[in-house]
This record gives C-alpha cells, structure tokens and sequence, in this order.
DNA sequence: TCTTTATTTCGATTTTCATCGAACAAAGAG
DNA sequence: CTCTTTGTTCGATGAAAATCGAAATAAAGA
C-alpha cells in the first residue's frame, strides 16, 4: 500500500506554501477544503478540469507544502486539511485563503 | 521619463502576490524592505546574484503585485514597501514574512 | 556636449512546471 | 480469480517564467 509523506509544518517553508498556493488548482483544492470544514474528501470529489495524473501531482505539491493530510480508505484517499497545525505554524494565513474566496 | 505602474490593492489578487513571493529574489528583495523599516532603497542595493535585466523584471513583477512602490530620482529609482496599504488589503500577511525571515 | 550612472527593453536561451496518456498497483465486488 | 474503481508513476510535450547580454534611454555632472 501506498504511503503518504506528511512533513513536520516545522520543515516547510513559508516559499513552499507561496509556491503550492500560487497554482489556481490547488488553490481551489485548499477553497473546498475550507469550505468542507474538517471533513475529509476523494481525490476526485474536487471539480478540477484536469487529468487524473495532474490531480495527483497537485496533492503531491499541497502535501509537500504541510497542507493537506491524506489517508488511504479501501480504494480511494481522503484528503484533509492540517488545519489546526497550519495554523499554528503561519498564523491566519488560512484566513486569508478564506477572505479571499469570498470576494 | 520612466513612470511605474502601481496598482489600486484592491485590484491585486492573493494569487499573484504569493506567485510574486514565491521567488527567492523576490522574497529576498522584499525581506530586505522590511528590514530597512521604511527607508526607499536602490534596485542596486540589494544582494540579488543575477543580471540587472533580471533584477528589473523581479521589480516589475513585485509591483504590478502591489507590494512595492517605485520612485525616480535622478539617474535611480528608489523602492518602497507599500506597507500600510498591503497591511489594510491582506491583514497579517507582512507579519508572515517577518517571522519566517527570522528562523 | 560628452561621460557616467542606473535602469529598462529586446530577443534569445534555459529552466521550471503543468499537463497528458499509458502502464501499473491495490483494494473491493461479484 | 476477474473486473471495476481509484489513484500513482513514468516519460513526453508544451507553456510559462527566469535568466542573460547587448542595445537603448534618461538624468546628472564634468
């Protein structure tokens, strides 16, 4: 089975986090995951006009970047937001994300 | 006479700002604005390892971000954080990049 | 006016990155 | 075991972005 890298929010940078939220993707991803409130979603529960390979990546870069948690559930994966964690490491950034979806 | 646009921050998206903070000449640039506390600063006076060509496009994409203002005098231009009014359009944010500048 | 200084513009090159299709892997259903 | 579902990996392609050198611009000072 597949296995996830989850990095400590301690080793990411806040030019990773920049970089992985600058794609309009990703950033949606991020939107829904916001909008979803801690509940964990499909890879593909996420209205992406793109591949399935480049969906991938883009989880690849958001995890990398401390963002998201993923875990495997039978078939598919839940991905979540590290949220509380996040948080902690950049304060109100995730505000920001949420201010700016509103506009 | 060279005159610079600069955008109403209202105009500028959380998109293009971390797109424009995603660069390590870039961050660095700005890294160093918030250390001169306000002071206006050279293109030249920062430590960037690349081309004046370069250095002036890193400009360019800073301030169409709404993050810097540029003023001629004589034969330079000097730069400035548009500090108060990025603080208004996306609270906190600066904050950000002070503390990951110091770690 | 000629020279120096500071920066921009242009065109070309290189690098990075998003994207895709095809092949692969793992788990569940039948 | 076979088929389906879901997602990953790989290799290739194209587009965007960083970079540079050279020429252009513009103001200041000799």
């Amino acid at each position: 089975m597949k296995t996830y890298n989850h990095p400590a929010l301690s080793k990411v940078s806040l030019a990773e986090v920049m970089h992985a939220l600058s794609d309009p993707c990703r950033s949606k991803i991020v939107d829904t995951l916001i909008e979803a409130e801690g509940r964990s979603l499909a890879c593909n529960e996420f209205e992406l006009n793109v591949g399935k390979a480049t969906v991938s990546h883009h989880f690849e870069v958001l995890r990398c970047a401390g963002l998201i948690e993923t875990k495997v559930e039978g078939t598919k994966c839940l991905n979540s937001l590290r949220a509380e964690e996040f948080e902690e490491r950049f304060p109100n950034f995730l505000n920001l994300l949420v201010s700016e979806s509103k506009r």
